[in-house]
DNA sequence: GTTGAGCGTT
């Protein structure tokens, strides 16, 4: 099983394959997703990052407020999407 | 070309 961990107040500059990298480095990255609006063309700059269950918790802690690009971004289990 | 709280789509 994975679970979904939720990465906010990342930089604009930022990119999925660097989230990978960087959270690759504390464990195995099973797929990453960085939400965008392209209707308004702004960035919500925030995404979303899967990893492994048994490893979900020590990435949390490692990247948890880990200065990224210069700019320290926010770690957290992801909720699970309701879908009615 | 800009900005900054939050929880997403194949």
């Amino acid at each position: 099983m994975v679970k979904t961990l939720y990465v906010g107040n990342i930089p604009w500059a930022l990119k999925e394959d660097d989230l990978i990298t960087a959270f690759a480095q504390h464990g195995e990255v099973l797929n990453c997703r960085i939400i965008t609006d392209n209707r308004t063309g702004r960035s919500k700059g925030y995404g979303f990052v899967e990893v492994p269950e048994g490893e979900a918790d020590k990435m949390i802690e490692a990247m948890n407020g880990v200065g990224l690009d210069g700019r320290e971004i926010i770690v957290n289990e992801a909720k699970p999407r309701e879908e009615h």
